[in-house]
DNA sequence: TCGGTATATGCATTTTCCTGCATATAGTCT
DNA sequence: AGACTATATGCAGGAAAATGCATATACCGA
């Protein structure tokens, strides 16, 4: 019986299936990510952001690491990953933001991830 | 702005993410089945498998026959074809179900469709 | 230890989806 | 035309998801 296969691939679809969660996992596939990032990208309240990365999170589908008080989070499913690269395309570059002052926005390269 | 591939993709998730109709589309791959068929097969009431095929239908993954008194639906859409496969393996034998008499499941080989 | 920043959690409300059921339509056969 | 079968549609009650907001936690620097 592969009913549990099924059950399985609806969750995975079900994380899918959501405006903000998917366009997080397109950003996380071009690249570790802090969280006030993906809120200058996605244009969301911070908890928000929060939230969906909690389910996604739960769902064993990305990982975090913290460093200080930035948390990184990336990708780590890799069936995840093919997904997005088949209904999504090629990933495309990670962007760098203006008015964001996380390491990883870092204007000054020096200081960059 | 890919704002609107996002929600394209979204919608095709959505309709993924629903474990009746990723059964159904599941079979579907596997060659054209006639309602009774996926009846059968899901074990839910015709009423419920026909609201599942309009939703599918209207979002233009699937198309149908009629013939008869007998409605057949097939798969209409590469890209939720890629889909499955990547998901849920490469599509299996389509069921033969011996209390079912439609055409498509007649044991009677002779009127096989 | 205190203030400030980044992130997480809890909760309540709205909205959307799921699903069962009654009934409608369309075709076939006599 | 009337009975029968396969499929479609409409609607409603309940369940679950989405989202906004208040607040909690964790870490840093002074």
């Amino acid at each position: 019986m592969n009913e549990e296969r099924y059950h399985q691939t609806v969750q995975l679809f079900s994380l899918l299936s959501h405006p903000v969660r998917l366009r997080i996992l397109d950003e996380l596939r071009r690249g570790e990510t802090c969280v006030c990032h993906l809120q200058e990208v996605l244009r969301r309240p911070q908890p928000y952001i929060s939230q969906q990365l909690r389910v996604l999170r739960e769902a064993g589908v990305i990982a975090s690491r913290k460093q200080g008080l930035y948390v990184y989070y990336r990708l780590s499913d890799e069936r995840m990953e093919r997904m997005l690269e088949e209904s999504l395309g090629p990933a495309g570059e990670a962007h760098s933001l203006p008015h964001c002052s996380c390491p990883c926005c870092r204007n000054d390269e020096s200081l960059r991830l």
